[in-house]
DNA sequence: TAGATGCATCGATCCCCGTCAATGTACTGG
DNA sequence: CCAGTACATTGACGGGGATCGATGCATCTA
């Protein structure tokens, strides 16, 4: 096996943690932009709807009808998770397949662990 | 033992997840309004210094100076913090004593959660 | 090459958020 | 009571997000 979760030491941690100590400006801003990313209800079913299919890639075009928005603000919101680093996309011919970083999830989720 | 984790079924699911079936609109439109309590920095800090405190209790006066913004400014984001049910204040004479409601920050990290 | 399709960008609009000074409210102490 | 302290609320300002129609760009197809 090739890497494992990094050691982890008991004082030490290997991201900013809400519940650990507290946060200077810098690493509360960091989350912060990973949590606005997924303060949008329409953001959050994309990723649901992404994390759900089948072959973890849905082209842009399955979000529009099913999430009741227009293609331009469907696209609009594409861009702000890609840029948070949450989806990536992939051009094939006419479609681009999008699929989830689930790294990049985890991260946030690890964020609010209890442990720390 | 009085009551385990509720007896997760595999199908089933007791909170809504964004990595489970793809959220509804109402489902995303709860989860996001906590995300978005998360998604600013003053917001994350005082989190922070609440989970770090000791005895798990800060007065607000502790929250103005170290996290350098004006107290109107600390007292508008502790109460969208208290909104969303992430902190819950105690008034003790002339100070207000707040404290971390980690079972709600806890709900938003399962919606996190990989296993869905 | 012309038209159609999938997606991104632009421009405009509306609304909400973060911030602070000023003020209000509640409690304490003299 | 009155002054001071701790916190909440109000009002105003600036900035940015969510939304959509119109448009641009790339690709496929006839």
């Amino acid at each position: 096996m090739a890497k494992l979760v990094a050691t982890i030491e008991p004082t030490g941690q290997c991201c900013p943690s809400v519940l650990g100590a507290p946060l200077d400006a810098e690493e509360a801003a960091e989350l912060a932009d990973g949590f606005m990313a997924l303060a949008d209800p329409v953001r959050l079913r994309v990723l649901s709807i992404l994390a759900a299919a089948p072959d973890g890639e849905v082209c842009v075009c399955k979000f529009v009808g099913p999430l009741g928005k227009s293609q331009p603000t469907i696209s609009h919101h594409v861009k702000i998770l890609s840029e948070a680093g949450l989806v990536a996309g992939d051009r094939r011919g006419k479609w681009v397949w999008y699929s989830l970083n689930r790294e990049r999830l985890a991260a946030l989720q690890a964020a609010l662990q209890p442990s720390g």
